[in-house]
DNA sequence: TGGCTATATGCTCATATGGCGATATGTGGC
DNA sequence: GCCACATATCGCCATATGAGCATATAGCCA
């Protein structure tokens, strides 16, 4: 199951999104490049901290940074969101179409049966 | 964006993905209740470590535990995966839709246009 | 060149995490 | 009540992480 990823890109990936700064700043630049001076503009955290939180993201695949003069615009990279999405997405059943549903109502009646 | 998770919900979620071995003890569980010395048998890691890796799964509401006799089987919770993806889902049409891939072409335009 | 701005890196600290062995707790069966 | 088995918890160690301040690097512009 879930072959097309390797482990320890989704430890990264799965890491990276282990912090609420980390996913704010998904959400920022998901709407347009940003720097990290806007970013921390944004943040009430300090610049170091900020440029540590872009390090894990990069490493993990989730942005990439260009470079526009001093500049060094972040901007979200789709495949590793992709990739996380499609490990999730092998569980989607669970909660979404109906026979995940029905399966779960089957494991609800079993639970009941045993207590 | 993503308002019916709480933040630190959302940390403990991909947090507890965020390691291999609780991974696949979801994996595990996605096929049907199973034990702790099941999951021991299967991990070449020690009872105290998987039951630590249970707490940690059990915390981000990614499992649920039974109590048959001197058992406490592992149950995989639907509700914490399904918060998970509907986070991420907000992102999805970076790489899914029609829309999305136009984006990203003119995403890509634009980074060409200022280089 | 020199100075200004944007970003990265080094250091330190406090805390969290993953692993282990040893041991405590809990539950069913004799 | 006691034994055996399943699981949880404790104490310990090594390493990772998030935060800050101070400082270094890098690119523009005058």
């Amino acid at each position: 199951m879930n072959a097309s990823q390797t482990t320890i890109q989704l430890d990264r990936i799965f890491g990276a999104l282990a912090d609420s700064t980390r996913r704010a700043i998904l959400d920022r630049a998901y709407r347009g490049e940003v720097t990290v001076n806007e970013l921390v503009a944004g943040f009430d955290l300090s610049q170091p901290t900020i440029s540590k939180h872009l390090k894990v993201l990069e490493r993990a695949g989730l942005i990439s940074r260009g470079r526009e003069a001093q500049f060094r615009p972040v901007r979200i990279e789709a495949p590793a969101l992709a990739g996380a999405d499609r490990w999730l997405g092998a569980y989607r059943r669970l909660w979404e179409d109906r026979l995940g549903r029905l399966d779960r109502v089957v494991e609800d009646l079993k639970q009941q049966g045993d207590a």
